[in-house]
DNA sequence: CACATATTTCAGAAATTTCTGAAATTTCAG
DNA sequence: CTGAAATTTCAGAAATTTCTGAAATATGTG
């Protein structure tokens, strides 16, 4: 491996990280080297960097390409394939979120909704889908919260972030000078709309 | 495997999504059954209805407590450990956060700030360092945001997320109303307090 | 279209993770 | 204290994932 100290420390550090995360070691040193990187980097360039071998980026780097987490570049005069992250990092956190829902999030609720239609045959099975569903009604909230806010613009975003639950003041604030006194319950409950 | 259909689909669905997560299928498995439990299970009933081995189930609870997901109970007069997940789905919930927060992100900011107290040796490592900023400002933002949300009682957090972006249309509402004209600049930036 | 360069594919090697059965240890009732 | 039951540990087997080098394929230039 040959990079700066500083980089290297960090690349080695994603690519332990990457295990959590069900991504193999190379694609996190890989990721974390480009997303380091001034310049866009070509596949040569990584190879040497990191010390692995020449399918092993290609490989990675097609896995990256397959989450969207690189952008592909070229230099004029020049046919190689040139990789970068995005600059801006609020980009990268919507592109990995869109894409761990996709893969993560989606399928389960999928399969959530067709066990739900199912007609439980047991008491147990009854007690399954109660939970089943909690588990739905949840991810719905969750799903429905982030489509929400993620269409903000990122200075929105970040204020709404800082004022975390600061907000809820602003809420009560609002009751008090809104709601007409006596209609004590009117909230929406967890398992609405969408 | 020894369980009712619906259960079933689910257990296995959960094996895979195990996987993505850098959790073992059997342990994926072991939670989402003692999920959808009405009742505490031993080790035993695990090993019946999963058909792993004994020592795989014993393993695979350890790590669970580990975690903090599951909890061990005991029935009078049977000296078996029994376990169960909590009740409520969003105590689940917190507990995950928490536990990947602690395993992921902590040591991340740790060694991001390490980093960051270096000098830099070169323009790249200038840049590096830079990259590294934005990344540990991201982070610090995200996880003092959940600090404070992660306060709130499950009631008012569900109430803020059913809530979005609306939050936003509430906010304005609340500068139109109480912030003097002409003092336009007056929101705090992503890198502030904690 | 031919040729050099760049990239991808893929079979098998290497490394890692998961899983098991057997043995060791712990726990507690009598 | 003894012994049966419960649990954990752990070495190695099995399965899976990662990685490589070689071959195949694709791409763009002259």
């Amino acid at each position: 491996m040959n990079l700066p100290p500083l980089v290297q420390t960090f690349v080695l550090h994603f690519g332990e990280m990457g295990s959590r995360w069900g991504i193999n070691r190379t694609v996190g040193q890989i990721y974390a080297l480009l997303f380091l990187s001034k310049e866009p980097l070509n596949a040569e360039d990584i190879v040497e960097r990191l010390g692995v071998s020449r399918s092993n980026v290609s490989m990675g780097l097609k896995e990256l390409q397959a989450w969207n987490l690189v952008r592909l570049q070229h230099k004029p005069g020049d046919r190689r394939d040139y990789f970068a992250t995005p600059e801006d990092i609020w980009q990268i956190v919507r592109t990995l979120v869109e894409e761990r829902k996709k893969r993560e999030i989606d399928p389960t609720m999928t399969l959530l909704r067709e066990v739900l239609m199912q007609e439980p045959a047991s008491v147990d099975e009854r007690h399954a889908q109660e939970r089943m569903r909690e588990m739905h009604d949840l991810f719905e909230l969750l799903t429905g919260w982030y489509a929400d806010v993620q269409r903000l613009d990122t200075e929105r975003l970040v204020q709404l972030l800082t004022l975390g639950s600061k907000v809820q003041k602003i809420l009560e604030m609002k009751d008090r000078l809104f709601v007409v006194p006596g209609s004590k319950k009117s909230r929406r409950d967890a398992t609405k709309d969408k």
